[in-house]
DNA sequence: GGCCGAATGTGAAACGATTAACTTAAATCG
DNA sequence: CGATTTAAGTTAATCGTTTCACATTCGGCC
């Protein structure tokens, strides 16, 4: 009637030894005669038998599960990471279980808090702050962990993220290259320790040039079809090139853009964050920095089964190269530096 | 030295009761006298006892874990009802496990069994083809599923989707409204459940104004870079208006578009399907087909929230609306039919 | 007073896998 | 050859929660 779950025993039963054989050849651990192994590995097969994962980890105390964390699922950046770290997860059996905490710390401290009873392997843990509130109840229940994307407040720990520095000033050269001087920088929000240092690559850059400071302008997290907070569509106005420093102010700026009449790349010209398929396809396409995904993903997963397989090192701080890639919104500035608004 | 775990044993004795009164508090199975209620409840939150969730499970031999399987994370469509669903979930206790196929339904079925071991509440399934083999063993283990997106093979089973026919309907006539009658219908691959009935309802919209049936054109599953499969872009080459029928297609079409250098809306005009943000900030802004990606996933979710409630009535097919997004890239077809090529 | 039925609780046996402690059988060595 | 080590298995306890089958208490009623 009831659809009996095969258990251990019924292995066991089928292969002619105990439980405890039926465990040792599965898990590994115990050295077990190659006849016996094999009778109980036919056995398995014969029983589709499935390890209950639930029971193994209650006994265990610890489960093949890693939880990650991550600001929001609606953010192509994050989903991306998220992709390649489930399929290498997912090579090595474990079980990959996402949480977002919709931007919000307060969220994202229950969540991890929800987390942690599963006792996982590993955490990853994108943080929508610097504000971590939930690492130290991770580090008394030694539980390996990596950040990535944004710098944590407190000791260091393992983090993998993109040389922000290196990114903002790579961006910003190309621009000042192309003849640039008025330039913004612009982020949903700009207190954001990733925000700051792409910022600071782009303020280094200008000064080597000579130029002055870049405008810092805040996109706020709204839609793109909202206007720009305070003053910000004016800052805009009164630049050549933009640099947008996250995805979605990438949108952000572009629809400002838009609105203002402003076109790109004759009037602005704009760099963008994140590398998608659209900023290929569209008219104009998009020069945009793109960031390693698939690097990031794998530096994460690495050092984390690293941290799982007991390595103990000091914390390792990653920062992957990102690449700029050039397309057709970014252009000589045009002779008069800002030419009539009119289209 | 090791950070103990606090136990319901633990609670049990702060409160001065048994461990199976607390179970019966936190269940809510048994009722309990309201003082000693109060002191189990007090004694959870002064100990911060925290249920582990692996024995319960164990015991109870169901989880409070809601597995999803999709085709694949890095496709915007399918996260963005993932995240709807796990704030849903969330809300109500459960956890969400996310797994994706790759598009590949070997690695659904496999990803599927491992998700089984869990013997999660209840299985949210994203099929990357119609014929969903891992089905026979949900059923089996008598856990409540359900589908969306694309309908599987089999008997009908508790189903969510976008009402297909009408939404390549709405498309085809709006452009057939704008005159264009030599029209192209485009997907990755055209032999899936959910494009055929966009198709039907093009073709159907097509004969009812009389014009020619629309030509289906394959984009295949490539990156944006690469041309499409054979005959593909010479297809393209003969129609006045494309209706793109996945959010793949949509670019893959643009890129092609682009590349033969036919310029969008003046010599081709362009449906595409979902609703980006990029596709309202493009130039041309991208006329398209919106899922209704909260709807879709309310409906999941209520659905399967029933079926675990026990509700057992016949399977429900829902078809959710889509709604048509107008914008720059769909124009009046251009008087002779088609203008020269050159820019 | 004695008995009954609610109303509340409790003890102890599961759930399935792992593992410490122990048993046996075989191999090794002086 | 006997003592001792080693290999290969087994038994039974354990993880934390739920739940079945029983207590216990209390009011009420004949």
């Amino acid at each position: 009637m009831k659809p009996r779950i095969v258990t251990i025993k019924d292995v066991a039963k089928r292969a002619g030894v105990s439980a405890a054989t039926v465990s040792n050849v599965l898990s590994g651990d115990k050295l077990v005669r190659a006849s016996s192994r094999e009778k109980v590995l036919s056995a398995v097969s014969e029983l589709n038998y499935r390890i209950n994962p639930a029971a193994s980890y209650l006994r265990r105390g610890r489960s093949r599960i890693i939880a990650a964390v991550v600001p929001s699922l609606e953010n192509p950046f994050f989903t991306a990471i998220i992709a390649v770290v489930e399929r290498l997860c997912r090579q090595d059996g474990y079980e990959l279980i996402v949480s977002s905490s919709g931007e919000d710390p307060g969220v994202e401290a229950t969540r991890i808090d929800a987390l942690l009873n599963w006792k996982p392997a590993g955490f990853i843990i994108l943080p929508c702050t610097a504000n971590l509130p939930a690492r130290d109840r991770i580090e008394a229940a030694k539980i390996p962990f990596v950040i990535a994307d944004r710098t944590p407040n407190g000791p260091p720990c393992d983090l993998v993220e993109i040389d922000n520095v290196a990114a903002g000033a790579a961006a910003a050269r190309h621009l000042l290259l192309l003849g640039h001087r008025r330039i913004a920088v612009c982020a949903p929000v700009l207190e954001v320790g990733n925000i700051r240092e792409r910022i600071a690559g782009a303020v280094q850059a200008v000064a080597e040039a000579g130029a002055e400071p870049p405008i810092e302008v805040p996109t706020g997290m709204g839609s793109i079809v909202e206007p720009l907070p305070d003053g910000s569509e004016q800052a805009l106005a009164q630049v050549t090139a933009v640099l947008a420093l996250t995805n979605l102010s990438t949108l952000q700026t572009l629809a400002a853009l838009t609105r203002a009449g402003r076109s790109v790349p004759a009037e602005v010209s704009l760099v963008g964050f994140d590398d998608y398929p659209w900023m290929a396809v569209a008219r104009p396409s998009i020069t945009a920095v793109r960031q390693p995904v698939g690097a990031i993903g794998g530096s994460i997963w690495s050092r984390l089964q690293d941290r799982i397989g007991g390595v103990d090192d000091p914390p390792l701080h990653r920062k992957h190269p990102t690449e700029l890639i050039l397309r057709e919104s970014t252009a000589p500035l045009s002779p008069g530096g800002r030419p009539g608004l009119a289209d």
